[in-house]
DNA sequence: TCTGGGGTCCTAGGACCC
DNA sequence: TCTGGGGTCCTAGGACCC
């Protein structure tokens, strides 16, 4: 059996941990720049604020309510998670993270009232060393485990864990359960199966295999199966390396500036390379795009991507020399921009790097004990600490956080309350 | 005035091979 | 007049997830 384990509005909740205070308030968390909300308590769901919903739509609502506003603080949530994690790893079998706030177990085999409790006792253990609330749904398939804990959460009798075992009546449960709502159908496919007049999971599971594959793929019939209890999609305990790599942000105004770009870029890069670097991977291609405020119709509108191919490199002094050039390629002046991102793509594992034949293009071995002693000195002092000239003052202006909490599990200084950057100097 | 960021998988169709 | 059959690889675009 696998358990699904989600973590209650997990941002929200975060931030609830280190000030209590915020518990029965209606709390929400900000995408980057204060722009959207990302994560809602309960009160603030309840308030009718819905998910990605900009802020600026909300304010009045939001003081009304009492609402209490942050910007979000990943690292704080980075830092959090990894505690969750933790604890659910040592109490099961096996254990495969899906999401910041999601996990995975295998529970093995079980009685129903075994299985129950394994899920009650996690539920409180996970509480109890960090504080924060999840939700847990058993089941014999992933995509089970997911509607299970729907339940969990919403069905205030089950007091956030639900098992679902196949005999319980699955069908009626499954034909209370909108296709919409099942995990791997988006709004594109929901909308097909709605004109076929299929609206819940009993429904769809009904419809003949053929059927399903024609019209909806493989990843269509394994959904059916899963639905059905047979497990289609693998459990993935081991985590695998990314196969792209993307740092992207918009800027909090929009920007004119050649100089500022190439700041924005560079600094982009240098985050994916450290990233690649971690994961022990070289990368053969980049794409940097850049585009102009989508929301301002007024405005003349530009977006363009461009992708470079070169010889397997984890080095960051040559992937910003090769961003920089990509973005000159695709730069325009008059336009004032809002975004700007890096993908890395086409990776190789380091330890199996092929030599090129007639383009020999060794890594530069000094170049790279530099990168690597950067890495050292960033990851003890910070990220950050020490950068390339390139970077300019990028991430200095670039992010609008106006109510951030503090890193509280990251930064001493910060809990000190001693600023940022005076604890640099 | 103000609107997030980071990923995965699947398919169709073109280009190519023998 | 009439023009094969069986494959692979790559890419762009769509759909989805949190």
């Amino acid at each position: 059996m696998i358990a699904l384990v989600d973590c209650n509005n997990f941002y929200a909740s975060c931030e609830r941990v280190f000030d209590p205070g915020l518990n029965g308030k209606p709390v929400v968390v900000l995408s980057n720049n204060d722009g959207c909300v990302i994560a809602r308590s309960n009160e603030a769901k309840a308030l009718g604020i819905p998910m990605g919903a900009p802020l600026f739509q909300y304010r009045q609502l939001i003081e009304a309510k009492q609402v209490r506003v942050f910007s979000s603080n990943f690292a704080l949530y980075g830092d959090m998670s990894r505690r969750v994690m933790n604890i659910l790893s040592e109490s099961a079998r096996d254990i495969e993270i899906y999401s910041i706030d999601e996990a995975f177990l295998d529970l093995g085999k079980g009685s129903d009232t075994e299985l129950l409790q394994t899920a009650q006792k996690l539920r409180k253990k996970v509480l109890q060393y960090t504080g924060i609330p999840v939700s847990i749904g058993v089941a014999p398939s992933k995509t089970l485990a997911k509607i299970a804990t729907h339940i969990a959460k919403k069905d205030p009798y089950c007091e956030f864990c639900y098992l679902f075992t196949d005999t319980a009546g699955r069908e009626a449960i499954l034909a209370d359960f909108p296709v919409r709502e099942i995990w791997g159908i988006g709004r594109r496919t929901a909308e097909k199966l709605g004109k076929m007049g299929i609206s819940n999971a009993a429904a769809f599971i009904k419809l003949s295999d053929a059927f399903v594959l024609r019209e909806f793929t493989i990843t269509g019939l394994r959904m059916k199966q899963e639905l059905l209890g047979q497990p289609a999609i693998t459990f993935e305990s081991l985590s695998k390396p990314k196969k792209a790599i993307c740092t992207a942000r918009s800027f909090g105004e929009m920007i004119t500036s050649y100089e500022f770009l190439e700041q924005a870029v560079a600094s982009h890069t240098v985050t994916c390379a450290e990233k690649l670097r971690r994961q022990h991977s070289c990368t053969t291609s980049m794409m940097v795009f850049i585009h102009t405020n989508m929301f301002r119709k007024d405005l003349p509108q530009y977006c363009r991507n461009t992708v470079v191919k070169f010889p397997p490199t984890q080095n960051t002094l040559t992937l910003v020399h090769i961003a920089k050039n990509a973005l000159k390629g695709i730069f325009r002046e008059t336009f004032a921009y809002k975004k700007a991102g890096v993908i890395l793509m086409d990776f190789v594992q380091e330890n199996s790097l092929q030599e090129e034949l007639f383009n020999a293009y060794p890594e530069d071995a000094r170049e790279m004990e530099l990168v690597r002693t950067v890495d050292l000195l960033n990851d003890r002092y910070g990220r950050g600490t020490l950068r390339l000239a390139d970077q300019g003052l990028f991430d200095k202006h670039a992010l609008k956080q106006k109510r951030r909490s503090r890193s509280y599990t990251t930064r001493w200084s910060e809990l000190l309350d001693i600023s940022a950057d005076t604890s640099k100097k």
